[in-house]
DNA sequence: CGTTGATCCTGGGCGC
DNA sequence: TGCGCCCAGGATCAAC
């Protein structure tokens, strides 16, 4: 679900919401999600989030840090400690706190979140129906809860997503990621991260490089994270749109113009995005609720038949790869 | 090695 | 309120 300008407004989120506090206890509702040993992190304290691409990372005062990857529809949302919030309180007060309610087989009491926290109490929740119900709910896989009452709910109806406790000694060099995850047997977990898309390492002679003698398309390349990481679908359509460069072009038939100009846009659209919250559309949302704003300032995604703010022209989508791809036919070429 | 397509999941929406 | 199909902010993995 989320690309980079949503990931940062979480990991901004998490830093404001988490940072100083300690881990009580982990509630894994569904094993695949969560890989490693999740005792590791309890009581230790949170020094700071930061992210990498489109990775989340948590890091403990005790040198592991929790990797989270939201991929299509994971969520985290951040509930303080509802007994301190006398509006939650009213608004649920039907449930009383020693009843229980079953999530996946396992059963919860009120009393373990103080009450069940409505979605709704947190800035205007979420209109999708299947989502603006009391946490946690059906899609809530994975529950943090820390020593002071608040919980973080790892929400993810296609439960592509999932978190892993790794150790902190990891190398991050420019594009090259090497963790260890504690818990397999030090089994090495290698992931191979590009550039991320907002650092000022992305020169033209590194994407020149990049694409050199590639057959696939720029729309292709934009989405592969070993090259470029952060990008994702809508953002690679705005910036090919900005760069007026159609997205089935070749990225090896790419001039030395079209690659600075691709460079220019990349955090032009992002850093607006960020300033905007991110692109709500349908499951992505703040830790706190709210949604972001960027999708009613898209150029071109999610507006297939829909006119071009430039020119008029009706933009349209085709497919590339397996995904969808926007663009106006007469301003890009 | 580079490229393509199937695959992990669940739900919404559309056509019939 | 059925069935079949396509669609969805992602990214592995097998097969060519």
């Amino acid at each position: 679900m989320p690309e980079l300008p949503e990931v940062e407004t979480i990991v901004r989120g998490l830093n404001q919401a988490i940072v100083g506090r300690k881990i009580r206890s982990i509630d894994v509702l569904v094993d695949k999600l969560f890989i490693g040993n999740k005792n590791k992190i309890l009581n230790s304290k949170i020094l700071g989030v930061e992210r990498l691409g489109k990775t989340i990372l948590i890091y403990f005062e005790n040198k592991y840090l929790l990797q989270i990857h939201l991929k299509m529809t994971g969520q985290l949302i951040f509930l303080e400690n509802k007994i301190k919030n006398s509006k939650l309180e009213t608004r649920n007060s039907k449930q009383k706190p020693n009843s229980n309610f079953k999530i996946k087989n396992k059963i919860f009491r009120i009393s373990d979140f103080g009450f069940r926290i409505s979605t709704q109490g947190v800035v205007g929740g979420h209109p999708d129906k299947k989502y603006n119900q009391p946490l946690p709910h059906k899609y809530t896989h994975i529950i943090i809860n820390f020593t002071d009452g608040s919980n973080l709910f790892y929400n993810d109806l296609r439960k592509f997503g999932w978190m892993a406790i790794c150790q902190r000694q990891i190398e991050i060099k420019d594009k090259i990621l090497n963790i260890k995850i504690s818990d397999q047997n030090l089994k090495l977990y290698q992931q191979i991260i590009g550039i991320d898309a907002l650092s000022n390492k992305l020169t033209p002679k590194y994407l020149t490089d990049k694409f050199k003698n590639r057959k696939i398309t720029i729309k292709q390349a934009l989405l592969d994270q070993s090259i470029i990481s952060g990008i994702g679908n809508i953002y690679s359509d705005e910036i090919l749109f900005c760069a007026k460069i159609l997205p089935y072009k070749k990225a090896g038939k790419l001039n030395e113009s079209e690659i600075k100009t691709i460079i220019k846009f990349i955090p032009i659209i992002l850093n607006k995005s960020i300033d905007l919250g991110g692109t709500s559309r349908s499951d992505y949302i703040k830790i706190d609720g709210s949604r972001g704003d960027y999708f009613n300032h898209a150029f071109v995604y999610g507006r297939e038949n829909k006119k071009c703010r430039k020119c008029n022209t009706k933009i349209k989508r085709i497919k590339i790869g397996q995904r969808s791809s926007h663009f106006c036919p007469n301003c890009q070429k």
